[in-house]
DNA sequence: GATGAATGAGGTTTCATTCAT
DNA sequence: TATGAATGAAACCTCATTCAT
């Protein structure tokens, strides 16, 4: 009975994942108010009226696939922070991951334009768990800076910059290019953090990197 | 009789524009769906129906949006391509022009994540306007690296994310806080330029810099 | 002064007869509702606003274009009624003035449809002018039944199978074809009055057909 | 459960009908633009956005009066056409067959003043629909001819003048008054195929008239 | 006489949401 | 669980009409 109970409980959050997923892709491509239920409920071969078996309403809708997303690029993140590497190499982890994440499912970067939309308490939940992981972002910038690696310098803003070139890759970014996720990582790492190490340093840091590649 | 002409024109003008003003201000908050015509007649002391006096519809007025924003972008960046001054300080001023641009009128930078919205032929043309502004772009940072100025790597996907990092401002950006857009500009240009010197030639760069700092 | 407020009054009434010519084409090509003043307007070189100089309302230049068209079509019939020929000359006559009326200016016919729209109390005046016309339609069909040309049968209904093919012409007409509105009178009047005569031709045919079904 | 599949789309068209067979109604009493959606879901007991189940728009519900009455009249001239009888009946039979179709369902005829408020494609297919009928009409028209029933002569136009008669009838007849679409259909085909005899009973006529024209 | 501008009533349409079955 | 059907709120939009200039 119990193995029943659970095997329900696996096909419940499995049918929910699965309208989340395709819940955010519509509303990644079409945008929030242009996404109707109707065609949600069609790719996934039900009726309008059944999903209201598995979500609470539309607006609960956009606020899980916020969420799941968020979690996932916190996951990813918490990882990276929590690795034994060099500074410069968990920025790189961290940026490549987070395109990763970004490029992938969930949508994370283009959902992120739709908050707005949620009323005040979701949108509280969003924001509180988004500042968590920018915080986290911070913290490794941060830890470069103490260990010297990363100028001192407008240290909020360059974070800023950094997960904006990232979040607004999805603007230009398309999976059938030739342009891979992680070639597009690839890149922005090294630009976005080539830029963090600021004059002096910065030189002996290329050394040191230069150096490394010789190997 | 044609100097009161002439006045009615320009009154017309200004209440047109004064109305666009405000719908791109009211589409950045809540968004474009949530906008409603009433709420953007209501702060400027019209009826709905008085809208539709000077626009053809809320997509025109979103479409019209856009294509001002772009257009002033697009002249801004237009002086600052003729110029003659040096790469670095031409990329500057693009950077720094641009965050202008966004931080002020016609909030480009939330807009654009709203193109979407927009119906084919008028996406078409809002697409054609900023791809002429990512040219005009593009070939300032191409003329660095002819200059030598900037190393040639990723030149479009870097391009890309000093967009990106610019575009994104709104996301965090409040008019009322304490970074101004002229603080936030010079931030940002010293970052993002700074990622573009890249291996060789910045350290050339640095040097010759280091020995100014020198003096 | 008498002569040049005469003068004025003339120039009122040419416009406004050509404000009338002008919505009644487009009432008949577009319909009542979806005609809109503006188009009308437009047509006259004038401006919405203007119109209003010389008409009441919408509704009254509907109203105007119905009387216009039945006077017309009145003061045709009568001089065919006081006309001293022969029943089927006078039918003839009356049936191909009727068909010219129809086609050219003011088009009877497609605006017989819209009657509906008006509201009460126009309507019953309209419907009191078109009374009129059949009256007297019927009258001289009456007449031709007293002096033992037409058969005296379903005449009120006869005389409305009549004015239906007529009415009717308008729906198939087209002004460009080669058909013209006389010819169109021509055939028509031969055809319709052909039945009129009824009993002895027809029982000749009557007879012809029985003898058929006597094979 | 397929009878139960069967059992719910016998409802859902049931419904449909009545909804389209409200709408035809108001259209005919009211006029297209004037009959509101409101209306017409008030006398069924429903709301505005619920005909939306059923209906895509209003457009939509007039395009499908017109069609469903078209082809309920083609239905009806098939039956005629294909049958055995003389030139002479069949003629009566589609003349009264289409009489009663138009006083009875859907009111054809009345509807038929509305098809310029169609857009472009769906009026295409109504004439198309109506081409059918038309032709059809005529072919029993011709077949009397061919039999020498019928005086060759002007077919067509004879064609529109019948067609328009019978047409017009909505205009004038009503429901509650004591002509019966029967009585109706009985002296208009005896009236409308009278014409069509036409050569000798008419020449005698028109010997008469000739020679007063001599006078 | 004419017009630019403004209005407001009214209509169609869309859709998230509910609920009996 | 799933769904067909119904709902109603809310939005956009149109246009005849008015009026100061």
């Amino acid at each position: 009975m119990s193995s029943k109970k659970n095997y329900r409980e696996i096909r419940y959050q499995e049918k929910k994942i699965s309208i989340l997923q395709s819940a955010a892709r519509f509303f990644s491509i079409k945008g929030y108010e242009k996404a109707t239920l109707e065609e949600i409920a069609n790719e996934l071969n039900m009726t309008k009226g059944s999903l209201y078996y598995y979500i609470k309403s539309k607006e609960d809708m956009l606020f899980q696939c916020h969420m799941k997303a968020l979690e996932e690029a916190n996951k990813v993140l918490e990882l990276v922070k929590q690795s034994d590497l060099s500074p410069e190499i968990k920025m790189r982890n961290a940026i490549m991951g987070h395109i990763k994440v970004i490029t992938e499912e969930f949508v994370v970067g283009t959902l992120r334009q739709q908050e707005l939309l949620l009323p005040q308490h979701m949108h509280e939940r969003v924001v509180r768990e988004r500042d968590k992981f920018e915080r986290n972002f911070l913290k490794i910038l941060t830890e470069g800076i103490k260990k010297q690696v990363f100028e001192e310098k407008d240290v909020k803003m360059r974070a800023y910059a950094i997960l904006g070139a990232i979040n607004w890759i999805p603007r230009w970014y398309s999976p059938k290019g030739k342009l891979t996720p992680e070639k597009i990582g690839d890149a922005m790492a090294i630009y976005l953090i080539n830029g963090l190490a600021g004059s002096v340093s910065f030189q002996m840091r290329r050394g040191a990197k230069a150096g490394k590649r010789a190997d």
